[in-house]
DNA sequence: TTGCAAATTTGTAAAAATTACAATTTATAT
DNA sequence: ATATAAATTGTAATTTTTACAAATTTGCAA
């Protein structure tokens, strides 16, 4: 685990324009520390330990708005959980339909979008891989 | 609306090893028929007129199935609802965060797999864009 | 045919996930 | 200090998904 300083934390919500509470702070730390893609649930009851009134609707509409501004992304890449990513620059993911992990991808490669149709404006192009890691192909 | 014949549907759902039954030929064909990657809502709502004792349980149990036989996809694109679609050769899909529409996109390039790490098993790749479609762009 | 066993579907109820919102708490600026 | 705005909490309602027993349908053998 990456030991992430408060300065970080804060500077990269104030550089959004998001006022660094210390919920916001907690949960984004938590998401630039564990780099293991957690869901809501994950964050929530890790962060609860630490804070034991946060509630899960904070979490909800925290992870909402840090969405929203770009500061983190949300990998839709399995149907059941969302799960969230502190790290916004290009990679795709991998799911491992085994044991449900998320993996990071280094995209060394420009996405095409020449087929995405006249008049469409793209935003956002996430690459999802699925299937077995490693681990889980040797047991 | 593209029509398609019973024989159609038939031969699709035993090519896989699925009995067709009247529950599944009209998730099937209602997947054929309409190419907007319904949710399972929409299908259960619009299937419910034709065949009035449908069950929720059914076309939930149905749909993940088909998945698992790789008769359909689910396009977990959205993290709010998952888009099902009828058609697995491959192409990307885009989808309009105004409307929420989901857009099928041609995919004439070859997806590089390079970065995926050593040992990794990679059995399905999907390419999501996000954006803005062209109506919502002239509203 | 008839009847049995297996497969499938249904319907309800429980569980889980998400959202809405009023009340409370915290922070900010005067 | 105090008023105001912003953020968080906690509960309840809603929605989505799952579990599962009962009922129905189907395929097949007698």
């Amino acid at each position: 685990m990456e030991v992430i300083t408060k300065e970080t934390v804060v500077n990269k919500l104030e550089e959004k324009g998001i006022r660094p509470s210390v919920q916001r702070m907690a949960i984004l730390r938590y998401l630039l520390e564990h780099r293991t893609h957690p869901s809501i649930d994950e964050i929530y009851n890790q962060l609860s330990e630490q804070i034991p009134t946060l509630s899960l609707t904070t979490v909800y509409n925290t992870l909402e708005q840090f969405c929203e501004k770009g500061l983190i992304k949300a990998i839709s890449i399995d149907g059941k959980v969302i799960h969230y990513d502190g790290y916004t620059h290009v990679h795709a993911h991998f799911l491992c339909t085994k044991c449900r992990k998320v993996f990071d991808i280094d995209q060394n490669f420009e996405i095409p979008q020449a087929a995405v149709p006249e008049g469409f404006t793209v935003s956002n192009t996430e690459v999802y891989y699925t299937g077995t890691c490693k681990d889980c192909l040797t047991k």
